[in-house]
DNA sequence: AGCACGCCGACT
DNA sequence: GTCGGCGTGCTC
């Protein structure tokens, strides 16, 4: 049997394909880029391995050329890519290519250059301001390099030529870049007795594999906590990797560890550039780099020393990918920690439902940080009947009248809703027709007081029709956002200084940061805002939280709903009080009786946690069943649901112990065009169901309209939308 | 995913 | 008679 590389490719195929060695190196190792034939075209592949050939000899080509000396993944991390795309039903290729920065996935050279530093000379920084009159580009970047060094892997092409012919002028240089020591200065605070345990806890299995769930309040130091075992282990010559969510690896955060590791911490995230993300992935790869700070693609990062996983907020809805393979970057964190031997500590306040079954089952260790540090006392949380109370506009007058109380005291006051917009629907006050998305089966949402219909779904945008296209009668903006209410409380608390802070206010890179930070320095009294004020900042002057409508979560059809919205307005309340001014939570509700909500505000988010899994168990829902969604979407309704009906009629006889729930619509039947239909597979059994969905995948690639329709599995998913 | 092949409608 | 539509199949 002819001996075969087998090789990884960029094409939608399960499993690697089989080259044969290229002369003169018959023996290369898996994780080295090859550039193969493909059909009648050569891509960039990677060896996973080597074996018996499993076709026969005549179809096998040859390697072209080997691309590495060294593998740029190392054992550990193939089988990450190999396991997540078993798990995931997803093509090796595909999670392959997450592995790595796209210019290595385009065959550029993996070999690390010291990241360079352009910076101006003396005869540049002495040049005259109107220098360079006929070279925009390069006055440009002359002026960008006043303000400080810039890294030459954040200069777009053009730069790089402006600061070549700039280099020419001898004006400016660039040099390697010195890699920053921590501040010597820096302050490491007492740890709390709660914070000392759990250092100790993890500290005294460093050198295994344990997950320790580390559960405290905002504010109850868990950063602290993982600053203290992460430098652990970087004094060990260990590497760590920490995963935050997306919105907050702010550079706060990133400050935060850059006094303690200087530079040798990487931060790593979509917003940077191709050439950044390749010198971060190389900086860990050589060992430069100790510590990668990252969203969820970061759990793909090299590390080749790794000691040590954190993944703060273990509970956000970030770490899941919503597209191509749909992995959870906290599930694989877990899982690699395990094939390393290292710890993971698992933080939040509000962990998730799975997370903590995991942890009263004995798989995880739960470590609490019960007081806040310092002197801080929790919020107070108090139910707003809205079935009762006077109000104006959705507001209580209860909760204006503590606004207005605390503002008069000069502390700051906060107001939560989680929906964007003006208002949620136009409405004919006449006949009763709502304005739809022509894209999506969704109303449109009205924004600019009215100026502009805007589908959250699809991005379209249009103008309101002056009157109902139906019948001609007036139309309404029906309900609110965070827009109108901006515009009740200008009108309610004149002249009080106030901010509005959601995705619409923040759309930029760093414009979410400013206005934060606007807010913690004090300048704004009252905000109004979306889940984006959940995180981050403290806001020391802040003493009342609104909770606009604690039932959008509560009662929507997702089961996820109750325990996302638990989470958040317990986030948010952890914005309240902090220093030492008691906080107040007023939680608006049309139904206070709500079972879950009445555990959450009498006993807290742990016996919320418990009724909520008590409820998820009788009902047989994660994490006490198992899920995988087929998801299928076609711009022809009628080929969605056909080929969702042909899916499921195939997994019917596929597999013991597993259910097939549907065909069925998806929640939002429509989007962007293309008509939605799913697939639900449930099974007591994580085995029973994989041993199904393998099975699956390959029939559904064989159905008739396969390749009509656009279908994806999603294994453990956190949203039915 | 690409990229070919192939088999039917309307065009120089 | 050909140009091109996109359904189907394959890539070691
Ligand atoms: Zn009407
Ligand atoms: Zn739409």
């Amino acid at each position: 049997m002819t001996q075969v590389l087998k090789v990884a490719v960029p094409a939608p195929l399960a499993g690697a394909l089989d080259y044969l060695p290229p002369r003169g190196a018959p023996d290369i190792p898996a994780g080295v880029r090859v550039r193969v034939p493909l059909g009648r075209r050569a891509v960039v592949g990677v060896v996973v391995g080597r074996g018996p050939a499993a076709v026969v000899p005549d179809r096998l080509r040859p390697v072209r050329a080997v691309l590495d000396e060294r593998p740029v993944l190392d054992g550990g991390l193939l089988d990450l890519v190999a396991f997540a795309a078993g798990y995931y039903h997803a093509p090796l290729g595909e999670v392959l290519a997450l592995a790595l920065p796209a210019p290595l996935r385009k065959g550029a050279p993996a070999q690390p250059r010291r990241p360079l530093l352009w910076r101006l000379t003396a005869a540049g920084r002495a040049a005259p301001a109107a220098a360079l009159a006929r070279a925009p580009r390069q006055r440009g970047l002359l002026e960008r390099l006043r303000a400080g060094p810039v890294a030459a892997a954040a200069l777009s092409a053009e730069d790089r030529r402006a600061a070549a012919a700039l280099a020419a002028r001898g004006w400016a240089e660039a040099a390697p870049a010195p890699v920053a020591p921590p501040d010597p200065g820096v302050h490491r605070p007492a740890l709390t007795p709660a914070q000392g345990a759990a250092v100790a806890a993890v500290r005294a299995a460093a050198d295994r594999f344990a997950v320790h769930l580390l559960e405290g309040v905002t504010g109850s130091g868990k950063t602290e906590v993982y600053l203290r075992l992460a430098e652990e282990a970087v004094a060990r010559g260990g590497q760590v990797l920490v995963l935050v969510p997306e919105i907050a690896l702010t550079p706060q955060t990133l400050r935060r560890f850059r006094a303690r590791f200087g530079g040798r911490v990487v931060a790593y995230h979509s917003g940077l550039a191709e050439g950044e993300r390749l010198a971060a992935w190389a900086a860990l790869r050589e060992g430069e780099a100790a510590v990668a700070l990252g969203t969820r693609s970061a759990v793909w990062l090299p590390l080749p020393r790794l000691a040590l996983v954190v993944v703060d907020e273990e509970h956000d809805p970030s770490y899941k990918q919503q597209e191509g393979p749909r992995y959870h970057a906290r599930d694989l964190a877990v899982w690699r920690a395990r094939r390393q031997g290292c710890p993971v500590v698992l933080g939040s306040a509000t962990p998730a439902l799975e997370t903590l079954h995991n942890a009263r089952r004995g798989r995880f260790r739960h470590l609490r940080l019960a007081e806040r540090a310092g002197e801080a006392v929790l919020p107070r949380l108090e139910l707003v009947d809205l079935r009762r109370e006077p109000q104006a506009q959705g507001i209580a007058r209860r909760v204006l009248a503590a606004a207005e109380a605390e503002l008069a005291a000069g502390r700051q006051v906060l107001f939560f809703l989680n929906r964007r917009g003006y208002a949620p629907t136009l409405l004919c006050t006449a006949c009763g027709w709502i304005a739809g998305c022509d894209r999506c089966s969704v109303r449109l949402t009205v924004h600019g007081a009215g100026a502009v219909l805007r589908c959250h779904h699809c991005g379209a945008r249009r103008r309101p029709p002056p009157a109902c296209p139906a019948c001609g009668g007036a139309l309404l903006g029906v309900g609110r956002g965070t827009e109108r209410v901006e515009a009740l409380l200008r009108a309610r608390f004149e002249g009080v200084p106030l901010t509005r802070i959601d995705r619409d206010r923040a759309r930029r890179r760093g414009a979410l940061e400013r206005l934060l930070a606007e807010v913690a320095a004090g300048g704004p009294r009252i905000v109004v805002g979306t889940q984006l004020l959940a995180k981050g900042h403290h806001f020391p002057d802040l003493t009342l939280v609104g909770v606009l409508n604690a039932d959008q979560g509560l009662f929507g059809a997702d089961f996820r709903g109750p325990e996302r919205a638990a989470q958040l307005i317990v986030q948010v309340a952890g914005r309240a009080g902090r220093g030492r001014l008691p906080g107040r939570v007023l939680i608006q509700t049309h139904a206070p009786e709500h079972p879950l909500l009445q555990r959450l505000v009498r006993e807290g988010y742990a016996a919320f946690a418990a009724a909520a899994l008590a409820e998820r168990a009788a009902a047989r829902l994660p994490p006490f069943a198992h899920l995988a969604l087929l998801r299928v979407e076609a711009v022809d309704a009628a080929a969605a649901e056909g080929f969702a009906a042909a899916a499921a009629k195939a997994a019917a006889g596929l597999g013991e112990g597993v259910e097939v729930l549907g065909p069925a619509p998806a929640p939002i039947e429509r989007r962007a065009g293309r008509h939605r239909w799913q697939v639900l597979l449930r099974a007591a059994r994580r085995s029973a169901l994989q041993r199904l969905l393998a099975r699956w995948a390959v029939r559904l690639e064989g159905l008739p309209g396969a390749r009509r329709v656009r279908w994806g599995l999603d294994v453990d998913p956190l949203e039915m939308a």
